[in-house]
DNA sequence: ATTTTAATTGAGAATGATTACTATTTAGTA
DNA sequence: TACTAAATAGTAATCATTCTCAATTAAAAT
């Protein structure tokens, strides 16, 4: 887990820096974006801001939350029934461990990511740009 | 690329086991699918039988893909842009390498993705059920 | 501190991929 | 050949996301 002040610092400079406005509404997203382990969906993010901004639209914490993704400040993570989470505490591709039960995700350590890319790059004749690599399965909380 | 002639009777089969019918629809849209080293798309997949079946509804393509991907006999990948694409001659999780610009999508050789996955359990103890990787790039056959 | 202006917001409509519905057709069995 | 449950075609419904546009507001200029 990155300082959530520090990321909080250092989307809101790119917000200014790239010409936009610090609303409180971005401020209120922000927040929750950069501090939270938990990979928040655009509901989720929603539904914790109801209470501070009563009137706040949907459509605003979208806005944001593609805002901040063009900025390369937040990471998406697509899954196959649709759902869309992210991650702005570490918006850089790493593993995920996902729980099919119960949605938790967990960031691992893993070592030896870099030589396999080294490798893909060597075997495909490929740019390799980015990745992502996730684990399913069942986490000790769950019945399995 | 699995054997085309041997993936195709291994779906159908599986088919027949479970008490489905075997139609001319479904053995249009399996033919497509377990020959493909493309990874189609539903889309693709339903112009690709608009000749044999000038009046097959797209929904049927759907209910095709979806029951065979239910019988675990086809991959589905899902994109961040919302877009899925199936692999139904490798069904079983493997990583892929795609290419940002044009589509393409190749499947690497890599070795020490099974050794990794005992780590991941081991360090969350989860356990894993599937996985999958994907690496993103530019092939060597578009401009970068 | 006011004024100005372009960016942002809220609310709801539009979109687009996928799924559900229903009357009709058909595969598989006897 | 007839029967019956399953499958199909065509279309409507769904649902997450994006778009539209009038009203509001952050931030620069005065």
């Amino acid at each position: 887990m990155v300082d959530y002040q520090e990321r909080f610092d250092i989307i809101i400079k790119k917000l200014k820096d790239n010409g936009h406005k610090i609303t409180p509404q971005r401020i209120g997203v922000i927040k929750i974006m950069a501090g939270s382990e938990g990979h928040p969906s655009v509901e989720k993010v929603y539904e914790q801001l109801q209470n501070e901004f009563p009137t706040m639209s949907l459509a605003t914490v979208y806005r944001t939350v593609l805002l901040i993704k063009s900025l390369g400040e937040a990471l998406e993570l697509g899954f196959p029934d649709g759902s869309n989470r992210y991650d702005a505490n570490k918006p850089y591709p790493h593993p995920h461990v996902i729980c099919v039960k119960c949605g938790k995700i967990i960031d691992p350590d893993i070592s030896s990511l870099q030589d396999m890319q080294q490798e893909i790059a060597d075997e495909t004749g490929f740019k390799i740009l980015t990745h992502r690599l996730d684990f399913f399965g069942i986490c000790s909380d769950c019945p399995s």
